[in-house]
DNA sequence: CCCATCGGACTCTCAATGCA
DNA sequence: GCATTGAGAGTCCGATGGGA
């Protein structure tokens, strides 16, 4: 029976997909991809750290035990230790208002220059973003250390524009990638980590980046590569509304997941987070 | 090996502030 | 009105220790 990683939830580590597939996907286990995608700098250009990304709001057990969430609900960790039906968000307090502030420092032109086209959180990393791109992307946008199945674009814009809806559910732009099927891998028996039975719909939705790397353990069979669209502008002018997460939205064969129909979810997803090639868009 | 605990580094959010 | 700032609030890394 195969288990979900600990390290990958507690420990951060990515999961390792099979040395087989190591070029397909370096996505961490929880849709939350970390860039720059290290393994395909040269070790001269290997950053000290990626930035850390936080989901908005972790749920209890997590925030409880100081470990790592994600969006879904339930999540992964409260999957793995059974506490899925107790998976919720937790409270967070109202910000105080009327804060006094002071007036504020001048920065003077140096540190304007040094971080001019970078965040104060990724000049602190010694990451540059350039022109909304990560660093890596931008260096993939130029062709350089592109990640085998990658095309040069593929990375959405950093941070992805994401607007809010009346409703507050955010707005996404629409997908300028799908997912193609590849070559069918051997057939391997649909297995799911709790269970050798027939996944519960109300359990954590295996869809979004298994197909990448755990093909044996999760099946569908089929790889899929990212493909640009013919013309994004097209297939959809306007921004995507996606609806709130739903257990139902969800099938436990991702490859049902038809990533360019209205993605599933991602009402909870953080502004800035990246877009996964599973085509759920968080 | 797995899990719980927890200090503190790190990240994110957004009201206050400043400027055109 | 919009951009910038920075403090508050929250997340979670990583060390540590206990139990099976």
């Amino acid at each position: 029976m195969p288990s979900i990683d600990s390290k990958s939830l507690d420990g951060e580590e990515t999961l390792e997909p099979p040395s087989s597939l190591q070029h397909l996907h370096p996505l961490s286990y929880n849709s939350m991809p970390v860039y720059p995608y290290t393994h395909v700098l040269p070790a001269n250009q290997q950053p000290i750290r990626t930035k850390r990304r936080q989901v908005k709001n972790a749920c209890t057990h997590c925030q409880k035990a100081c470990k790592k969430c994600d969006d879904a609900r339930p999540c992964l960790r409260c999957v793995k230790y059974g506490y899925s039906d107790e998976c919720v968000d937790s409270q967070r307090k109202e910000r105080k208002k009327g804060v006094k502030r002071g007036p504020y420092k001048k920065r003077d032109g140096k540190d304007r220059a040094a971080c001019s086209v970078t965040t104060s959180d990724s000049a602190q990393q010694g990451a540059t973003v350039v022109n909304g791109v990560p660093p890596q992307a931008a260096a993939n946008l130029s062709g350089a250390y592109l990640p085998i199945g990658y095309p040069p674009g593929f990375y959405p814009p950093y941070p992805p524009m994401v607007t809010k809806s009346p409703n507050g559910a955010p707005i996404y732009p629409p997908p300028q990638y799908y997912l193609a099927p590849g070559p069918q891998l051997q057939p391997q028996p649909q297995l799911h980590p709790h269970s050798t039975q027939d996944v519960d719909p109300n359990q954590y939705p295996h869809s979004q980046p298994q197909p990448f790397y755990q093909p044996a353990l999760f099946s569908p069979v089929h790889y899929q590569y990212p493909m640009h669209r013919q013309d994004p502008s097209a297939s959809s002018s306007t921004m995507t509304q996606y609806p709130p997460y739903s257990p139902s939205n969800y099938t436990k064969n991702s490859a049902t997941i038809n990533t360019q129909a209205e993605p599933s979810h991602g009402a909870t997803n953080e502004r800035n987070e990246d877009h996964t090639l599973t085509g759920s868009s968080d």
